[in-house]
Parts: structure tokens; C-alpha cells; sequence
RNA sequence: GCAGCUGUAGCUCAGUUGGUUAGAGCGCCUGGUUGUGGACCAGGAGGUCGUCUGUUCAAGUCAGACCAGCUGUACCA
């Protein structure tokens, strides 16, 4: 085909399904700054190191699922991935370590080259909030609340379940991973080839894995909830106990584990089994790491990114952009004089469609097809007594009335 | 990345063991109605059958490769 068409992956979003992310978008952000989140805007593309660093070299993120390029200065840059790593680029550039806490919110498109999917674009949305400079588990609290309750006002609660785990830091994760390595490396030979590869690289990943051998050798594998340190202990019973003080429901999930290296304590995710494989549909965690990893003052942060494209997938919601009346004129020469009338309609609140192609049968075809309540009609007739002729499209009846008096009955509707 | 399924009109789909000019419903356009919609009637437009290569006298139909979508898996939002 030789056709213009989109890159594999990527999609155009008509006025009915871009509606459904607006709506998304929306709640995500009216939600948020209940909670006193702020709104932010990153580039979508950054320094590679950016995402590299913080994300660890072994992720698939960066490892194969990256949009990286040159550009004419030969500046290595990469399509973002992910919004974290750039907002809190953006919180250390802006000099903001001194001006704790900081609370985020954003939303915009993110890349990631994977095989495309229903839900699995490889630009798609993600809308996400993030709270900088607060150690505090009570912090972590917050940010799944916040989660729990956008995805409440987005009335899909009952088809969500959240899973939660704590990573420890890193002198848990460290003890830990000696122990799952030394406890794996008796099983090598029975270990998934993706596994063994994971094994000396990034072995907390083996968790993750859903091939069933994996998942039978893991069954005695031992539990990080043995290797938290105090400090580590005392966070996620902290955790924990927040989130029943809230009723939100939870699981713990010992294999939780994110795919990126800045996550550390606290990892959740809000699962969903209406999407077919792509169940993950909000999730984060908290990343003290990150900001070091960038190069900036070490300081604590949580935070968690939705799939705007997957949640919009969810929802019902009829898009209907239907306007409130059709406006129309019998004869050409007279058309000129409608628009006059459509601005005054519109400052009177009024959604209006002009009606200036086809005969008086198409036009209101055309404002059935629209699903219209009212005609605006003028004629010679009416222009010569000052008047227009509104017809209730619903029932059929016409009357001659000022444009003053037919607006009223419009919006009294 | 790996595996499977699918691809015919704008949409949903039929298309027989390969055989004239590839069909239906819906939608769209025109007219029946020169100032009036939904229903109805009549007519019409729209397809290089995903793309390419091959097999054959003959390919929408068979084979291969590629492209795209979907499903599972890996991974992730």
C-alpha cells in the first residue's frame, strides 16, 4: 500500500476517542489539584542520559524499546520513555532542592518502540503526579490515595485490583539480591534463558517472570519482606496501615517489582483484567535514588504514571458534540446575514451549526444526522418583519418569534 | 523479541473444488419535494480483493516474503 499512512504503532486520535482521553486527562488533573499538585510540562525529548542513567542499563526500556537519534549538533537525544526522570531533571535545573516539597502533576505522549498492541502504542499517554522532597512514608500514602481516587472518579474502581510491595533501600535490596542469586544459582540449569541473562544482571527482575518453571523455583525463593532492615520494615507497615486507615483495598505482591532501577521502598501497581495483557494501568512507586542518579542533590521522591490511551479504553462514555441548534438560511443571498446571528448566539452560550451547503431538504438532513433540538430559519419572509422562524426539530412545531425570545426558549430547554 | 490468528467498498461481512464484468446490509450521493428532516420509493458513485513475487491457460481463492491489526507471551502505562 502505498498510501500515507501512520508509523506502525502510532495512531491518530479521532474526535471520539481523543474525547474519552480529554475526559481522562481532565479528572486526572481536577483530582490533583485537590491535592495540591501542580501542573508541569517537560520536553518530550531530553539528553539520552536523562533516561539511561536513572533507568539503569538493563531495562528494556533502554536496552531495545528506546527512540534514540542525533541531532544536527550531534547531540545523542532520546523520544522520552517515561515523565519522572524529566520532571525531576526539571525540578534540579530549576534549582528547586532548597524549595521542598514539590508536588507535580503532568500528562503528554511517551515512546517506547515494543510490539503494538490493543492498549500498547508505541506513542501513547500517560498522565502522571509526582511529590519531591518528601521522605515520609505518609508521602507514599498520599500518592496511591490520589491514585485510588482518580481511578474512583473515573468510576472504574471495581475493576481494578492494587498490588503493593516494598523494595526495602538499598542496603535491604543489597543483602537481598545476594540471597535470591545465591538461592537461583542452584537452579541455573532450569531457569528461562531471559532469566539467566537476568541472573548477573539485574536478578531482582527474575521475580517478574511469568514463565512457569521460573515461577516454581520462585515459590521458595527467599522473601525481601525477611531482608528489610528496620528502617525498611517500619516503612512499609507504615504503608500498609495507611492505606487501611483509607479502606483502600490492597495485595501484597512479594514479586512486585519494577522494571526501572530508581525505585526503591514502596512499588504498587492498580491491575486490571479487562485489557487483555496490558493489565497495568497506574502504577509507581517511590525513586529516592533518582535525582543523585541524575546528578543533582540526593533527594526523596514518589510518585506514579496511568495510561491515559488504556484507561480511556475503559470508560463509558458516548461522545456526543451535538450542537444545541442549526442555523440556516432559505436562500443564498441570504446567508451573509447568518453569520451576525451565529455570533450572537454563541456569546449567548449557544452551541451552533451553520448550515450553507445543499437545498432546505439537506439542511435538515444534515441536522437530524447532527441530532439538533432546534432550526433557526430565516427568510425573506421573516428578515422583512424582523423575526426568524424557530422549528422544535424534536416534535415538528414551527413558530415566528424575535431572535431575543427564541434564544430563551432554547436555553430553558 | 517470540508464537498464533486475521486483512475483500467508508463500516460490518459473504464470496462454492481456482473459471465471464467481485457481491449484500448499513452509510454516502442524486431525484421524487425550487421554504422543511426522520419513513418510504427510484437511481447512482465507490474496490489495482493489504503489498510484492511466484505457481497456473486462468488467482479474491494456492505458495512464499513483506506490511499492518488483533490475541497470547516477554515487558510495561
Amino acid at each position: 500500500m502505498e498510501k500515507l499512512r501512520t508509523v506502525r504503532g502510532v495512531h491518530d486520535l479521532l474526535p471520539d476517542i481523543l474525547h474519552k482521553q480529554n475526559l481522562v486527562i481532565n479528572e486526572g488533573l481536577k483530582i490533583s489539584e485537590k491535592y495540591c499538585y501542580q501542573q508541569i510540562e517537560t520536553p518530550i525529548f531530553e539528553f539520552a542520559e536523562v533516561f539511561t542513567k536513572p533507568l539503569g542499563k538493563t531495562s528494556d526500556i533502554v536496552t531495545k524499546e528506546n527512540y534514540i537519534f542525533k541531532d544536527r549538533s550531534e547531540d545523542e537525544l532520546m523520544l522520552r520513555p517515561e515523565g519522572t526522570s524529566g520532571v525531576v531533571r526539571a525540578f534540579l535545573n530549576a534549582g528547586l532542592t532548597q524549595d521542598i516539597p514539590k508536588r507535580y502533576s503532568y500528562y503528554g505522549p511517551m515512546f517506547r518502540y515494543e510490539r503494538p498492541q490493543k492498549g500498547r502504542l508505541r506513542q501513547f499517554k500517560q498522565f502522571g503526579i509526582e511529590c519531591i522532597g518528601i521522605n515520609n512514608s505518609m508521602a507514599d500514602v498520599e500518592v496511591i490515595s490520589l491514585g485510588h481516587a482518580f481511578l474512583e472518579k473515573l468510576n472504574i474502581l471495581d475493576k481494578i485490583n492494587l498490588k503493593i510491595n516494598t523494595l526495602g533501600d538499598s542496603e535491604t535490596r543489597l543483602k537481598y539480591r545476594k540471597a535470591l542469586v545465591d538461592y537461583l544459582n542452584d537452579y541455573k540449569s532450569e531457569l528461562s534463558n531471559e532469566s539467566i541473562k537476568r541472573l548477573s544482571e539485574n536478578p531482582l527482575r527474575i521475580l517478574d517472570s511469568k514463565n512457569e518453571t521460573d515461577k516454581k523455583i520462585l515459590i521458595n525463593a527467599p522473601n525481601i519482606i525477611d531482608y528489610l532492615n528496620e528502617v525498611s520494615q517500619e516503612r512499609f507497615e507504615k504503608v500498609c496501615s495507611g492505606l487501611s486507615a483509607l479502606k483502600i483495598k490492597y495485595q501484597i505482591d512479594k514479586n512486585l517489582v519494577r522494571g526501572l532501577d530508581y525505585y526503591c521502598h514502596t512499588a504498587f501497581e492498580f491491575i486490571t483484567s479487562d485489557l487483555g495483557s496490558q493489565g497495568t494501568v497506574l502504577a509507581g512507586g517511590r525513586y529516592d535514588g533518582l535525582a543523585k542518579m541524575l546528578g543533582g542533590v540526593d533527594t526523596a521522591g514518589v510518585g506514579w504514571a496511568a495510561g491515559v490511551d488504556r484507561l480511556s479504553l475503559m470508560i463509558n462514555e458516548e461522545f456526543a458534540n451535538k450542537p444545541d441548534l442549526v442555523l440556516m438560511a432559505v436562500s443564498e443571498n441570504l446567508e451573509p446575514l447568518l453569520m451576525p446571528i451565529m455570533k450572537k448566539l454563541v456569546d449567548k452560550g449557544l452551541k451552533v451549526e451553520i448550515l450553507i451547503t445543499g437545498n432546505m431538504s439537506k439542511k435538515f438532513k444534515r441536522a437530524n444526522k447532527v441530532d439538533a433540538s432546534y432550526a433557526i430559519i430565516l427568510g425573506e419572509e421573516e428578515l422583512s418583519k424582523n423575526i426568524i422562524k424557530l422549528k422544535n426539530l424534536i416534535i415538528g412545531s414551527e413558530r415566528l418569534i424575535t431572535l431575543d425570545e427564541a434564544i430563551k426558549v432554547i436555553k430553558n430547554l
